[in-house]
DNA sequence: CGTAAATGAATGTTTGTTCATTCATGCTGG
DNA sequence: CCAGCATGAATGAACAAACATTCATTTACG
């Protein structure tokens, strides 16, 4: 058949397309140096059209994996394309710069670790304040590998932090916000418990740093420390503070 | 003079050479469009030779201002060398490779780190227990500018631990110790106070992983929480822990 | 004067970004 | 119902800038 429909642009290129039978036949003789995996066909990749909101997450969710996978430093655009299944261009396409897909990436992590951490202190009125309390250990250090990605690349960002303003305000914006709704939910406990020697603000602040703390430990010695046994520490502190209504 | 024993290697240099003269008169009289500070002279920059040690120091030293200042991925030979004071090859020649320099960097820090803990640990038998635990605080919450470097150099290293094993063994090893040192301590104190319910392990995993989250907020959020208050919460936590010594 | 430290221009590689070109898709007039 | 056209998403080779590393040459010091 031979299609000439087909020509993708560049004079030498659509000359490889002309002797790729022969080509592939070549490459089938000498399978026993290539590997077999190398070996799949080129496939002709059928190009698919996507709206540009779901794009933009496909590439987002490919930056995840690869900073967690490779590191900050280590991510590349055409990692992060080539993660995606998608061609090099296509993210500054979508996102301008790589600048910009990189603060997008840890504004879509933080965002949805708040809308997590809101939704379980929002639901003080229906259930009981215990339940809360257990509901945030669950939520903090109970999650899947999903989690871990995610918190894989929390650090990443926080590591480069101190030099760039904007990670450093997303962090910091993120952190706040945490911070007023542990301690809005600690306050709720005091009350009730009447823990009248407890700081509200103190105990949030010191529980958020044991948190991040912890999941610094899990992500770096995953052999020390395990998920079970992170929640068991955090469990503890929590049962000092409120020994009313925690373990 | 235009003495020609000054080459340079290139040809097209000792031409620069030759018309020096012309070229820094013209430059001074176009002063107006160009920075006073770029006009201080060449200075021809007596080369000074130091032993290896030294050199190896200073580097390691530049290198720690360079990540806290302008983070790990932005941390460039260029960067460091010249903070040194020093030529662009003289890193290479020292360190062999630039990841050898930032290896060689987290490990100094880390080794200073743990020596100082040590010392206070080590010093349980002459001081009080009481003592000890307060000197732990001093010393992870009450230095100066100069440990704050320190730290952000250490988490620009563990948002990489996650995806270079070199760094993660460097960092897991150092907090292994670490954590030994502080559950050996716990231990002495629950015994003298008889704090039969406690467990020191758990305490000093929980204890070590707020000092760290308390480190993270403090570089990210310096305007949160500052070290007084940080103190405060650590300090709070061994009250809770260790109402009979601490507070 | 010999040796080892120090220099920085040159090199080859990797990186983010650009843009001419290809193609899928939905629409419009017949 | 569909041919043909307009639109903008998608592609990847090419490009320029930045990077770590090398090494011929220069210089300090014993």
């Amino acid at each position: 058949m031979n299609e000439q429909t087909f020509i993708y642009g560049l004079p030498f290129r659509s000359g490889l397309l002309e002797c790729a039978d022969t080509t592939h036949t070549a490459s089938q003789l000498v399978s026993t140096s290539s590997p077999p995996i190398a070996l799949r066909q080129p496939e002709k990749k059928r190009r698919e059209v996507r709206s540009r909101t779901e794009r933009r997450q496909q590439l987002i969710d490919a930056t995840i994996r690869c900073i967690a996978q490779h590191g900050l430093s280590a991510t590349t655009m055409q990692l992060v394309t080539r993660e995606a299944g998608l061609s090099l261009g296509i993210a500054n396409l979508h996102f301008q710069s790589k600048e910009n897909l990189l603060t997008e990436t840890l504004l879509h992590v933080t965002r949805e670790y708040n809308e997590g951490l809101l939704r379980i202190v929002s639901d003080e009125a229906l259930h009981s304040l215990e339940a809360s309390l257990e509901q945030l250990l669950d939520f903090q250090l109970s999650r899947g590998v999903t989690h871990r990605q995610k918190m894989a690349v929390w650090f990443a960002y926080y590591g480069e932090a101190g030099a760039r303003p904007v990670y450093q305000r997303i962090c910091s914006t993120s952190d706040r916000l945490a911070a007023k709704k542990v301690e809005e939910l600690f306050a709720a406990v005091i009350r009730e418990g009447n823990y009248s020697d407890r700081d509200s603000r103190q105990l949030a602040t010191g529980y958020l740093a044991m948190i991040d703390g912890l999941w610094l430990s899990l992500l770096v010695a995953p052999r020390d420390l395990n998920k079970a046994r992170a929640k068991a520490v955090a469990r503890a502190f929590l049962h000092q503070a409120f020994p009313k209504h925690v373990c």
